[in-house]
DNA sequence: GTCTATATAGAGATAGAC
DNA sequence: GTCTATCTCTATATAGAC
């Protein structure tokens, strides 16, 4: 289960399930209008006019695209924090949280990352299905660092939506600059909760705190 | 000097600079290839012909507008410092150059936004000096980040690469969902300064520190 | 189901009038 | 300098053979 999902029975739906990948792979690359569509039948060796008998068109093909993509990040994310059990602290869930969404989007997935690097090229005619998608997905986020700050695992202080907003930024940054192999994607979720729970100054800092 | 740069003599060079402004907004807004110079001509008040007898191609174009928002950001950014003087702490150096950064691409400047927002729909033909130059932005912020650490204001033990990586991630996210006028961009610089350094966690946590 | 060939539209770029 | 008209190429999408 390294791309698609796996599970296809006849071929047609294997070939369906292969272009989907390249679109995917090809879209997470080049973007949405610098994609031909001969790129991504010559990344799922067929032809450009082949792509017709599976989709109606390149929008359709990137709508389901961006769709699978979200789907498996959402559910992973949760699946992931729901088998820590309610004991867990926190910072542990968000450790988890931080650490299934940089796995899905780092490794596993062209489709999750075409979510986010295809953020702003979303053709209107389907943006506003994925964006509400995107809210869901964010509230969820917020609603873990409110009840974490509710538990006294956050600072009183703190503004909850610039913390998830830090946070997404640096989580998704990271697909523009991460390349597989340099760093262990464990240790890139650690060190960004770490960030973002104790900061980076020392320990005994010299200036002042906050206003 | 809110677009462009102003000093402009002829009429020619006005609209030059028009059509540049045009340009960066729409590059900016649309992406590389989504932007027609059409939209590009129909934003500057002339004709998609018209573009032809300033620019050589929509790729010089952009090309142009890229050279023009990194030139801003990076003298702005060592401005501002440098403007701080030798005693300045390195916390507050760090937020000055944060402050500089934010309100360079979230207020004034779609030239510099562009930068960002088409990092990676760059053609191949000018990628790599546009590339160069973002290292050498990035070497820049790795240098004070370094400095910082020798100074004893960042713990000994945190990797600079990665919390420069971080705090990028944080800025350029802001482009993303930043919009004028809901929130002050010096209050998101400080939040940002402030999460970078003494993170979001309660100062009297009850779990564990690091490994 | 997949191919080749093609219809059709839209893009970047050029030419020449004014 | 800017316009309109147009060349040319390329892209999406369709049609029909196999």
């Amino acid at each position: 289960m390294q791309p698609s999902d796996g599970k296809a029975r006849t071929k047609s739906e294997k070939t369906r399930l292969r272009i989907l990948d390249a679109a995917a792979k090809t879209f997470r690359d080049k973007g949405y209008s610098a994609t031909r569509l001969a790129d991504i039948a010559a990344a799922a060796g067929t032809q450009a006019g082949s792509l017709y008998y599976h989709f109606d068109s390149k929008e359709q093909l990137l709508d389901e695209v961006l769709q699978r993509g979200h789907g498996r990040v959402a559910e992973t994310v949760r699946m992931r924090i729901g088998a820590l059990g309610p004991a867990a602290s926190f910072r542990d869930r968000l450790r988890a949280a931080i650490l299934a969404h940089l796995e899905i989007n780092l490794r596993h997935d062209d489709y999750a990352a075409a979510n986010i690097h295809l953020h702003n090229q979303i053709p209107a005619a389907i943006r506003r299905r994925h964006i509400a998608k995107h809210r869901t997905y964010a509230a969820y986020w917020q609603e873990l660092l409110a009840e974490a700050q509710a538990a006294g695992e956050i600072g009183q202080d703190v503004d909850i939506s610039m913390a998830r907003l830090n946070l997404f930024g640096m989580m998704n940054w990271s697909i523009e600059w991460y390349r597989p192999g340099r760093l262990d994607i464990g240790e890139l979720a650690d060190n960004m909760c770490r960030t973002l729970f104790d900061g980076i100054g020392s320990p005994s800092p010299g200036g002042m705190a906050e206003t």
